[in-house]
RNA sequence: GGGCGGGUAACAAAGUGGCUAUGUGGCGGACUGCAGAUCCGCAUACGAGGGUUCAAAUCCCUCUCCGCCCUCCA
């Protein structure tokens, strides 16, 4: 089984092969820290973390390493509005956006460099440049010169000629070509600086992730990523500093996520559509927003909609009756079996547990078609029903098998994270609402837990189904549901789970 | 103008030469006091036109429509 990636600079599907045995290395453009995080972004880095899980899932050691951009004109301009320092202004944002992406249930990565902080590296990248023949100073800036680098639009497809033709860039008269872009630019009032040969200034905005991506992986390193709105000019010009410094190959497969759109239309300040995470998580689990993201391929455009966020929820309902419906089954004690005792149901259901692991893993092995592997877990749920509905007698055995690969299947494509951030308020919140609706119908319920009591509360619907009390079990059914537990009555009685 | 990617059933979204994708929704049936869950069955597809082939949603050609990038952007 190998594993296939599509890679934007061929644009072709390609076997991964390691630069070092075993590894993975992976830099990824991270936010640029002047606003909180949406939903774009969380769609992007959410990728970027199910790739690194499958790498990890496939046995190798992954070094991610993601940028904070803390210095850009924008934040600058922002924190000069607040009268603070920039820095200081891009630091409250990075802990926000951190802080959000934590609640997301996306894994961070294992180095989080500062542009701030690694100036040093950008000046000593930018002097090889110049010292290659790259670039020029020019009354103290510094640019890359687009027409020494003959690579210049090997990942975009972009010809210089053609974008000359299609240039709507105003000749600017520090650079000798409109599509030179800034190394180094020289420093303005008001503005963070910092020493270099050129005078003060500040980086531009592209050397930061060559100087960063080479400084912590090494040239060349497996792969680098970002949105598909970074291919031109960021990743470009990228690879055009990387390689004219050093010479060597820059990064070896290139991977963009599409860009999601909110309602059919790209998510923008102008048409004011943007969707934090922050508010996200308010209305919706972030399960839910996860296994959204899962169901669109990486490369595709998603679309953010309120329906295809209920359409997710309901579909991850059905994956986590069945998960449930295992683990009941699983922790009922019985012995270690032999295969020649297990009747045909059985045996056919662990067949195609095991298919289903293969094509699940084919799937992902396919430039990580995780809607193709959503739909195996569908699968998978079906098959799991349907084996219920035919056994006569549950096998723990068979149960822990079956949950054990739901789980490593699903822990792929993040599912099942049990939330480390135990809410608290809302938890008691929802005892409360539990114990006001038991002491309607006259339970008491007090010091119980909140199980406790809904089992109570189900005890005592059990008593008026058999009295033939509709009103009664309709009542403590309906209350129930619409604090958001789903009750729902079987064979073996009454189950309940939390929507 | 140049570059990149698309158009699949009601909606979302995989597939990419022959085999039911999948989810939500719809219809019929089973089960149920009812509901829900679950199972069984059904319907609605591959933008248009040509071509290649025994066979095309899938390959080739032409046309058409849509999105994104070329300016900061995940």
């Amino acid at each position: 089984m190998t594993l296939k990636i599509y890679n934007s600079l061929t644009k072709e599907k390609e076997e991964f092969k390691p630069v070092e045995k075993n590894k993975v290395k992976m830099y990824v453009c991270g936010m640029t820290v002047y606003s909180d995080a949406h939903i774009g972004h969380a769609r992007t880095y959410f990728a970027f973390d199910m790739i690194r899980r499958y790498f990890e899932y496939k046995g190798f050691e992954v070094t991610y390493v993601q940028n904070i951009t803390d210095v850009d004109d924008k934040i600058i301009a922002a924190a000069n509005k607040e009268g603070i320092d920039a820095l200081e202004y891009s630091k409250r944002y990075a802990d926000r956006c951190f802080a959000d992406l934590d609640k997301l249930g996306i894994r961070r990565a294992d180095i989080y460099p500062k542009a701030s902080e690694t100036v040093p590296d950008m000046i000593k990248l930018t002097e090889k440049i110049i010292d290659n023949g790259f670039a020029y100073e020019s009354d103290g800036d510094v640019y890359f010169s687009v027409e020494k680098f003959k690579d210049y639009g090997k990942l975009s497809g972009q010809k210089l000629d053609d974008l000359m033709a299609g240039a709507r860039i105003d000749p600017a008269d520090k650079k000798k070509n409109p599509f030179d872009f800034a190394l180094w630019k020289k420093s303005k009032p008001d503005e963070p600086s910092w020493d270099s040969p050129w005078g003060a200034g500040r980086p531009g905005w592209h050397i930061e992730c060559s100087a960063m991506s080479s400084k912590f992986l090494g040239l060349p390193f497996d792969i680098h990523g970002g949105g598909m709105d970074l291919r031109f000019p960021h990743h470009e010009n990228e690879i055009a500093q990387a390689e004219a410094a050093t010479g060597k190959d820059f990064a070896k497969i290139w991977i963009h996520i599409g860009l999601l759109t909110v309602d059919g239309d790209k998510m923008s300040k102008s048409i004011g559509n943007i969707v934090n995470v922050k508010d996200l998580l308010e209305k919706w689990d972030s399960e839910v927003i996860r296994f959204f993201f899962a169901q669109a391929h990486y490369r595709s455009p998603p679309d953010f909609s309120e329906k295809a966020l209920k359409n997710a929820k309901k579909g991850l309902a059905r994956i986590h009756r069945v998960k449930e419906k295992l683990v009941a089954c699983a922790s009922r004690k019985i012995g270690e079996i032999n295969d020649k005792d297990l009747v045909p149901n059985e045996k056919n259901y662990l067949k195609e547990i095991v298919d289903f692991k293969t094509s699940f893993v084919s799937a992902m092995d396919d430039d990580f078609n995780t809607p193709q592997a959503v739909s195996i877990i569908f699968d998978f749920v079906n098959s799991s029903n349907r084996f219920f509905e035919k056994a006569t007698k549950l096998n723990s055995y068979i149960c822990r098998f079956a949950l054990d690969t739901l789980l490593e299947l699903g822990s792929i494509l993040t599912l099942f994270q049990t939330s480390k951030i135990k809410n608290s308020i809302l938890d008691d919140d929802l005892l409360k609402k539990v114990q006001r609706i038991a002491d309607n119908y006259e339970i008491n319920v007090k010091g119980k837990t909140m199980e406790e009591s809904i089992d109570l509360l189900l005890k005592k619907r059990e008593e008026a189904r058999t009295k033939k009390d509709w009103g009664t079990a309709d009542g403590i059914r309906n209350d129930l549901d619409k604090i958001g537990f789903e009750i729902q009555d079987t064979v073996d009685g009454p189950v309940w789970r939390k929507k």
